[in-house]
DNA sequence: ACTCGCCTGTCG
DNA sequence: CGACAGGCGAGT
């Protein structure tokens, strides 16, 4: 379940790792991931070249190789690259490999499977059709004001409106629940029923949370195991409040943490300090 | 705006 | 051994 800031930590280790690399080769022990995966576009757009910039647009990430060339990807719930600088045998579910013209490679790793790798051709990758509809960019442009004239023609819980990708791209089940925590807000509050006020509060302590989480680089905890392609893990699950904490403390008031499902996901909050 | 299907590891 | 989480897109 990689969200903004993995995805982020994610790419920016990619683009180390890819400077000045070329990617000779892409194989594939799978035919479909999410999406089938067209080995031979694939190899297409990436063979001999490297990647000019890599980029993120919500949970997605962009290998730039052209003005029209560019390969898509989504990490889905469980998908990770791993660089292999020493041999090692091929795990279960290292499903895409990237040789790299050094020698090392990139193995794209999936159990559940619900990621998704797919080249851009000829079309510019702004206007792909995964990306056209996602939402204001959390570190780029989010704007209180909008986000609170979009809430009016929304009934459902603020908690499940911020996870909704063509609301605010980017944002998952952790730091929605964290950014509700410090904006003092309960996540069943019907989305339509924020003053622009609080709108304003949770769209600061939206962005706080994210740049905190990139600086951190990641949250990793036992049940997403996350690290980025190089292996490191990141450090924000020490400055979680809410998140995976039902039954414990708050650490503002002491109150146990409550878990409740809101539209389907698991949510976090403190009754004291999130009141109704 | 809701439901389903895609998957497998983990939990009860 | 069954239930279920969980992002996203397609279908209703």
């Amino acid at each position: 379940m990689p969200e903004l800031p993995e995805v982020q930590t994610i790419a920016t280790a990619l683009s180390r790792i890819l400077k000045g690399r070329r990617i000779l080769q892409i194989q594939a022990s799978l035919t479909h991931l999410r999406c089938p995966l067209d080995l031979e576009l694939l190899n297409k757009i990436c063979r001999a070249k490297s990647p000019r910039r890599i980029l993120r647009r919500g949970k997605y990430m962009l290998w730039e190789f052209g003005k029209a060339k560019a390969l898509l990807v989504h990490l889905g719930m469980s998908g990770r690259f791993k660089y292999i600088h020493v041999p090692t045998p091929l795990g279960r579910h290292e499903h895409v490999r990237f040789l790299l013209d050094d020698g090392t490679e990139l193995r794209y790793e999936d159990p559940r499977r619900f990621g998704m790798i797919v080249p851009i051709w000829e079309s510019r990758w702004q206007e792909h059709p995964s990306l056209v509809h996602l939402g204001m960019e959390p570190l780029e442009n989010l704007n209180a004001q909008v986000l609170w004239q979009q809430a009016q023609q929304h009934t459902i819980p603020i908690k499940q409106l911020l996870l909704d990708q063509t609301v605010i791209a980017g944002l998952g089940n952790i730091y929605a629940s964290e950014a509700l925590f410090l904006a003092g807000l309960p996540p069943q509050l019907p989305s339509a029923r924020l003053s622009l006020a609080q709108w304003q509060k949770l769209a600061d302590k939206i962005v706080e949370t994210l740049q905190q989480a990139v600086t951190a680089g990641g949250t990793t905890l036992r049940d997403n195991g996350f690290s980025d392609a190089e292996g490191n893990y990141g450090n924000f699950q020490q400055q979680l409040h809410v998140y995976g904490r039902k039954g414990a403390p708050c650490l503002v008031c002491k109150t146990p943490i409550q878990c409740q499902v809101i539209g389907g996901r698991s949510s976090y909050f403190c009754p004291a300090c999130q009141p109704e």
